[in-house]
DNA sequence: CTACCTTCAGTATCGTACTT
DNA sequence: AAGTACGATACTGAAGGTAG
């Protein structure tokens, strides 16, 4: 087997009789040269079988085309649908992606950013909650964050308080007994908090009886599981025979929720409303395709990556002037209304 | 030991020949 | 004088080599 060195410009220049200038051009701006030219060039690269080297237009150029992301968690049907969207802008902007999941402690997550930093990456999309946006923000590379605590950052949101308001008023047309309220426990600044103070408004202006409950549910099915029976326990005990109306924080919990439900019963029970949140995947696929107040995740997506593609290109101007202030979009959730709370 | 090349494979920048 | 189509060369960051 012999060694076949890596064809280059150089080879194709040499080939060719162009310079590896105009090889270059051939690349980036094949306008700028003659069709003739170009198809001699093209016939060149098959040829000589040439394979792009972006490594090396990296080192040249200082550009990696990279974005880094840093996702919580993959058990959440909304982060992986959001990764997933996030991935599909790569044929928009061409950007490529380099993933951590992280939300394990601040000191590992500092590392993931130091390595995504010594790669080079040209701005960062954060959906974690660990690191304060005030430390984000002193990076000094463009970062938009979704979904997550963003005061000195950009980022983009859905309106949470939309949303929970759209559930309360869902479970409140059903003439529930009582609304529920099912979060982890989040501080004012996070974007989730909106749920429960949105489902909370709209219980108080109406005067109906309302309960949050607010519990730890962790990263994983195992931490869930648990916690969402023991919810569902307390429930049964404190209002039998009532109809309870119950808006959980996500569609993922939401389906652990149904699925305990059934297996007791072995359907949806008349007294049990049941609203999510994220319209992700799992939503629809459910036993029972769950209602829910769905964020647009792939609108989130896109616009976030926007977001970073506009200050990544203002970056590599001669003359950059940076953001003033940090730009919040708020995207509007829509209410999907399925089996959960439409009880055939 | 360390100061100074080379190497890798491209790009940025400026320059040139030629046409309009 | 301006525009088009191309070329020459320094430069990029880090690793490895080498001379002193």
């Amino acid at each position: 087997m012999k060694e076949k060195k890596n064809v280059t410009f150089n080879d194709i220049a040499d080939y060719t009789n162009f310079s590896k200038t105009t090889i270059s051009r051939y690349f980036n701006n094949p306008d700028s040269l003659t069709l003739k030219n170009q198809q001699i060039i093209s016939d060149a690269l098959v040829k000589l079988g040439y394979q792009e080297n972006k490594v090396a237009r990296i080192l040249a150029n200082g550009k990696t085309e990279f974005i880094g992301i840093i996702i919580p968690d993959l058990y959440y049907h909304f982060y992986s649908e959001i990764l997933n969207q996030i991935l599909s802008t790569y044929e928009v902007f061409n950007y490529k992606f380099l993933i951590f999941v992280g939300n394990k402690n601040e000191e590992t997550e500092r590392r993931y950013i130091q390595e995504l930093l010594a790669y080079k990456i040209e701005g960062m999309i954060i959906l974690s909650h660990t690191i304060s946006s005030k430390e984000l923000s002193g990076l000094s590379i463009p970062i938009v964050t979704i979904e997550r605590e963003d005061r000195y950052v950009c980022s983009v949101n859905t309106d949470n308080h939309m949303g929970g308001y759209q559930a309360a008023a869902l479970l409140a047309r059903h003439k529930c007994d009582i609304l529920i309220h099912i979060n982890s426990p989040a501080s004012e600044d996070v974007p989730a908090h909106g749920r429960l103070s949105g489902f909370s408004d709209f219980c108080r202006e109406n005067s109906l009886e309302y309960r949050i409950i607010q519990k730890e549910f962790g990263h994983d099915y195992k931490g869930a599981l648990p916690q969402i029976r023991t919810i569902l326990d307390d429930l049964e005990s404190l209002y039998p025979g009532q109809k309870k109306g119950i808006f959980i924080s996500s569609d993922t919990l939401a389906n652990v929720m149904l699925n305990l439900l059934i297996r007791k019963y072995g359907t949806l029970p008349e007294d049990y409303l049941l609203v999510g949140f994220d319209n992700s995947p799992i939503s629809r696929e459910a036993v029972l395709p769950i209602s829910t107040v769905g964020q647009q995740i792939d609108k989130l997506a896109y616009e976030a990556v926007r977001l970073l593609v506009e200050q990544m290109t203002e970056q590599k101007k001669r003359k950059p002037v940076p953001l003033d202030k940090p730009v919040h979009k708020i995207i509007p959730p829509i209410l999907f209304r399925r089996e959960t709370t439409e009880h055939s």
